[in-house]
DNA sequence: CTGTTAGCGCTTTCAG
DNA sequence: CTGAAAGCGCTAACAG
């Protein structure tokens, strides 16, 4: 049989209160008297109430709930994690994990890939669920549409990470540091011949990458970003074309840069063919963190931003929001980036 | 500012019809005049009304919420998917998929490891959030608590897959079947020295598994199953050192069928480093499918269990049955597993 | 500190 | 076929 469902009008009773102070008790309110709490607590557990979440919402307090929207191509298709996409099982764990320990609940939604249809699935999940927060995943930030929406509604929003554009913090990732980050890292190894190769599937980002790997390069008064780098969009074949172009001649690149795995694969697989050593004559650096990078051979160091990290961040952040609490102590934040070094990193060879 | 909520109220006036007409019409009943169905509809359009879930399921109807419960270790851990888990990223995007076409939302939870504290957890989730279906990802099917809680409660419930022991048919993705799928598709092609090499996160699944090959086996009146096999856990490095010693005699397994990609991988790399050609001399299949494989070289074949798929089809199912409507063709259910042909698999060499 | 009174937005009755 | 009434379980807003 159904049990007629439990609530707080049960548990009133058994304690001998009104439902309010029940109420107060379940959502730590401090104005109850401490040897009311207990019996309250005690009846809570004795009964095993829960509270049904969307009476909650509805008696015009929180949802509980917190929304994250991916774009169309995040995430894996088919099997496996595709490459150059955002880690989705990592995030829905770490969502999960944040959640859960403080009774919030987190729902995905994917956005279609039209513009304007997308906006109003966006806001039909919006007004449907009415969640206490929203955190916009890449390239989702940049939708100005959207950020209306959920201002508009006077929902919390959260994006992964925040940049500096034009002098202004802007939300998402800063991808012009990453590619700062690697380049000077490499530049460190005393590299001078430097390249970089795109491959992520969103080319606004790759741009971002470059233009990075480009100021480091001309800062540091090397040419190579002239020579070694590609500018479009690339698919697996034409990284494999680029890199045999590049590292066929005399002079080449001693260090490469390569935006995903599975260029980064790509790359190995031509060094070995050429027989190019990697570390010692060739130095690699992925931008993308995979397992299959730590058992290539040699295994493939890699430079990369912490969604995972991040996305929980973004949970905690609104949940603190909501409950009105103090926002999670900042310093955990991290670095921005994280390096796995691996084999694949040594010094600059003497001669080029 | 907050719009005050466009409720079917608002909807109601606009169309000059009472709120209970348009609840009709939102929910597709079909005792509404056409003309006024007509009529209401546009008010919806032009409004651009969304019915809000959590007072819909306050009215005591569903809450149009699916939940999907993974147990610890399900999925990938840190970046990239880890081996011989659930392709979570590739389930989370198809349940969004069939959820969202039919106006429903998926929620995800992950149970802790302690059986009674998972229970407790699971309770408070199914109460906080009232689905209308559960999806039980594996191995949570053997749970009966679980299923009992579910069950009490009069929620729909389904689980991955299906599979007969003892006779009766039990919810579970058919490992033994996998496992014999696997042996005859080698023997087909000549082999009769066939080895297995776990490497599953789960070992019961393992067991199933090893058990559906050995049957396999033991008929076709090979005994290679007995020298070729191993029965525990296996890490990789154990199983590397497994691949060895059977690959370094003379008399050795023609073909392999290897649990998951890591140690598809491994044996890759001990074939290679004991020169024995793959597919000439060693015949190669996973059992588990990850982009990986594909740029291994060579490519390694997988025969795998369509989790994707599965899911999916559960999700149709619970929608399906909330509804009230038909439940999806079972002839779309496609097979059982899904091969992927690639360069690792051959015929038998003629000398062993 | 505690209880009372109103709803939240929707759907189930049940009458017309 | 349509409308009116009642209430789902909870929490704001107010009284005490």
């Amino acid at each position: 049989m159904i049990k007629g469902s439990l609530t707080i009008e049960d548990v009133a009773k058994a304690a001998g209160v009104s439902r309010q102070t029940v109420s107060r008790v379940i959502n730590r309110r401090n104005n109850v008297k401490d040897s009311v709490r207990k019996r309250v607590e005690a009846a809570i557990d004795e009964l095993g109430y829960v509270p049904n979440a969307a009476a909650r919402r509805m008696g015009g307090a929180r949802s509980y709930l917190l929304l994250a929207v991916i774009g169309r191509g995040a995430g894996a298709a088919g099997a496996g994690a595709r490459t150059g996409r955002l880690p989705l099982d990592a995030m829905l764990l770490a969502g999960l994990e944040s959640c859960s320990a403080a009774g919030y609940h987190i729902l995905f939604e994917q956005l279609e890939t039209d513009r304007e249809a997308s906006h109003a699935q966006f806001n039909r999940a919006l007004t449907a669920l009415s969640p206490d927060g929203v955190i916009l995943t890449p390239p989702l930030e940049e939708r100005v549409d959207l950020r209306a929406s959920v201002d508009h509604r006077n929902i919390a929003l959260e994006c992964l990470g925040e940049r500096v554009e034009f002098g202004r913090a802007v939300p998402g990732i800063d991808d012009g540091a990453l590619g700062e980050s690697a380049t000077r890292h490499l530049l460190k190894l005393g590299h001078r011949q430097i390249g970089f190769v795109t491959g992520s599937s969103d080319p606004r980002r790759s741009d971002r990458r470059l233009v990075g790997y480009r100021r480091v390069m001309a800062q540091s008064g090397s040419r190579a970003h002239r020579h070694f780098t590609a500018d479009g969009r690339l698919g697996f074949a034409e990284a494999v074309a680029l890199a045999k172009s590049w590292l066929a001649p005399t002079i080449r690149p001693t260090a490469i840069i390569a935006e995903t795995e599975e260029v980064a694969l790509a790359i190995l697989d031509v060094a070995r063919e050429l027989k190019i050593a990697v570390p010692r004559d060739l130095s690699l650096l992925s931008l993308e963190e995979r397992a299959s990078l730590s058992r290539a051979t040699p295994a493939v160091s890699a430079l990369f931003q912490p969604y995972e990290r991040l996305f929980r961040s973004c949970c905690e952040k609104l949940i603190a929001r909501a409950e009105k609490s103090a926002a999670p102590d900042p310093d955990d934040a991290g670095d921005a980036f994280e390096l796995i070094e691996r084999k694949s990193l040594a010094k600059a060879p003497r001669v080029v």
